[in-house]
DNA sequence: TTTAATCCCATGTTATCCCATATGGTCCCA
DNA sequence: TGGGACCATATGGGATAACATGGGATTAAA
């Protein structure tokens, strides 16, 4: 399974496009498809991504659950909500419209490693969330 | 698992890239990747690393905490401030300019073991610490 | 036909590869 | 045990390739 590490900050160009880190891309290797899965983060104004094969793993997973049950009733909502999104020639995507809005991204995007997903934030949201974490931290 | 014992002092050149001590990097044969994953020592001027392996367990850990846990949240940090950095064909590393501000590494590099992990010390500075640990348990 | 997405190529910057060298240590053999 | 050949390591620098980014052209969709 793949794991992504570090930040790294982007461009969004004018047709929405944006590269996903190379460390990324080659933790990605052998995830089944050339491109990422990507789904709106659970109250975090951010796009949650990873690899297909660990949507894989959830849908499985979620085949395994009780019908009815409320864990894949939520399982289910998350994965109605997923997008499958490609890398072009040069290891970018496009930003669904849905997703950048939620994030809030338009200019600059930061990368953000999170283990087995990543997180993808608009950058100054996401300076703001670091700093605020450090002080506490540190408080 | 790795053990890295002693230290060793390196010279950092122009354009930013450390020899890692070959006995670290023997340490390191099967860790998973040719290369070390580095990040800030908590509370310390000194950059921590340690080998992937180590690093996709905690990843591991990650993932089996429950979401929006205080812990999870940690790690997530943690993992979002690290960088993997690659070995070049003579076995040197390319200090990030993060990292390498942090620690206040220029000229000189320290490799100190740490047993499951390894700092990596601006020389004075580590000096500076060793003496006043030293005079303090003789004292 | 208009709009939008994909492909393709171009560019500056930065890291990577590759080769060369000094130094110190190790090994081998007399 | 002493000498010498050999090898691995650490280090330096030039050439090469990769990356992120931008834009035009081609293709597909509405």
């Amino acid at each position: 399974m793949a794991v992504f590490l570090s930040t790294y900050l982007n461009k969004v160009d004018r047709k929405g496009r944006v590269s996903v880190p190379a460390a990324f891309r080659a933790a990605l290797a052998g995830s089944g498809s050339s491109g990422i899965v990507a789904y709106r983060a659970v109250k975090l104004p951010a796009i949650e991504a990873a690899g297909l094969d660990r949507i894989e793993e959830m849908s499985r997973r979620l085949d395994s659950l009780p019908e009815l049950s409320e864990e894949r009733e939520a399982l289910a909502t998350l994965l109605a909500d997923m997008e499958q999104l490609a890398f072009d020639g040069e290891g970018r995507i496009m930003l669904p419209p849905g997703l950048a809005k939620h994030a809030g991204i338009e200019g600059d995007a930061t990368f953000v490693g999170g283990g087995p997903t990543f997180q993808i934030w608009e950058a100054g949201r996401f300076t703001k969330k670091r700093c605020a974490r450090a002080s506490a931290s540190a408080a």
